[in-house]
DNA sequence: GAGTGGTCTAGACCACCCA
DNA sequence: GGGTGGTCTAGACCACTCG
């Protein structure tokens, strides 16, 4: 038949807006500049302003744009590098830290967090942080550290704020750690930690698990979540690595 | 006036449907248990469909359901452990590896990779592998080996296939290892990793970037691609950590 | 062929930001 | 108040899976 080839497996609409709009990302615009709205975007590639945003959505998680509402969509700067394990272990506080400390209270773990501290439903301290990384708040965490942790807190000073937070983390450093682990999976933001971080309710996130070994079991264990949007975890000896993924990878 | 109290910030809906759903998903559902279809449940929670999707859109991307056209949404079962680093640093490719090396060609690597290689336009191997965990293909992995740093190896036999790729990582093992560097960061499927994944394409995944430092130079680089839907990366000492984000955390 | 999730449309209204 | 992105609707058609 005389017809041109016809697409076997025809894209979505969405994915070849995706790329299009990709290139013109890397070839038209630069960092922070604004683009066109949703709505006159999507009437100049002629679909639907939903299906735009599909697109949008998508480079939006891959960290190449940033939409706020009432301001528009930008173009975002590359993800931020966040060391994450430096090789050596410590304890969360120690030294000159990244993480500022906001307050801490008394609670009852959740129960997987329970399980994994062995203190059933007794309560443990829950310090609050946050993290900075170039004036940016990138990461919430809590830390959860059952009362034998810290046997020498003096309840009386401090008993809660900021000042409570640090004397709990300066008790826990005399324990001696005996290692640490940690997990990284995907999750999406609660209505606090979105709030924390400057994002919409399940906005994806980045969420660290961390457990803190010491005397034959779990002294501490911590929850942070990061902005994945914006954040590049990095592990290892040498802290910039600079390779970003690339969708089209192969140049060959 | 004589009116109950309003909700200050209405939630919006698909994000309620979302916790309603979740709690159901804990009471009266079990792993692999076949949820109603999307019209159906739609109709049953008074929303359109658009809205339910949206709640169920983040629900996958937390891990707790799975959907497949053609068939229905089930229940997922936990996310599964995948060990990234055991505390000593390899080669890939070393011991009895839970990686099946596919096959291996010569190509120009993409910008950033080969600025981080220093190979410049220069064609290099690359090495495709995937892993599986419990039965299932979890990652892909692209592994860019610069002609320098398997200066032994034999061009003649295995010239592609998985015994080239075998080939490769063997001559690799050679090198002293210095170091490696790994990043960790949030992307979404192309379309040929989502079809080795068995995943749509744009399903979110867990970018790995790997650097392997050997006689002061990067020796290779590894970008790997795993499922986060289904994957919890684990750092550290001890691999079996079995904690998982808990949206509403706080028990007080 | 029947049923599922995936894509797409053309609207509407809302919450938020800023001049 | 005007413009932005965020939510929501009620449809339609398509691609896929399975009996």
């Amino acid at each position: 038949m005389g017809t041109t080839q016809l697409e076997t497996v025809p894209e979505p609409k969405y994915l070849h807006l995706k790329t299009v709009l990709s290139e013109a990302l890397d070839s038209e615009f630069s960092v922070g500049e604004i683009l066109p709205n949703e709505r006159d975007l999507a009437a100049r590639f002629g679909v639907a302003r939903a299906t735009l945003r599909q697109a949008l959505e998508q480079l939006e998680l891959e960290g190449r744009l940033q939409r706020r509402r009432g301001v528009g969509t930008t173009v975002a700067p590359p993800r931020v590098g966040v060391a994450l394990g430096t090789g050596r272990q410590t304890w969360p506080g120690t030294g000159d830290d990244v993480w500022q400390p906001m307050d801490c209270e008394r609670a009852v773990p959740p129960a997987p967090v329970a399980a994994a501290l062995g203190t059933g439903t007794e309560e443990v301290h829950l310090v609050r942080r946050f993290r900075m990384s170039q004036g940016r708040r990138v990461a919430t965490e809590l830390l959860y550290v059952p009362a034998a942790s810290v046997p020498d807190l003096s309840a009386i000073d401090a008993p809660s704020g900021p000042a409570r937070a640090r004397a709990v983390l300066r008790e826990l450093q005399r324990l001696e750690l005996d290692g640490q682990d940690r997990a990284v999976e995907l999750g999406s933001a609660g209505a606090e930690d979105a709030k924390e971080l400057d994002r919409l309710p399940g906005s994806p996130v980045l969420v660290v698990t961390t457990r803190f070994a010491a005397e034959g079991r779990t002294a501490a264990l911590g929850v942070a979540t990061y902005r994945a949007d914006t954040c590049r975890l990095t592990f290892g000896d040498t802290p910039d690595v600079e390779i970003h993924h690339d969708p089209e990878r192969r140049a060959s």
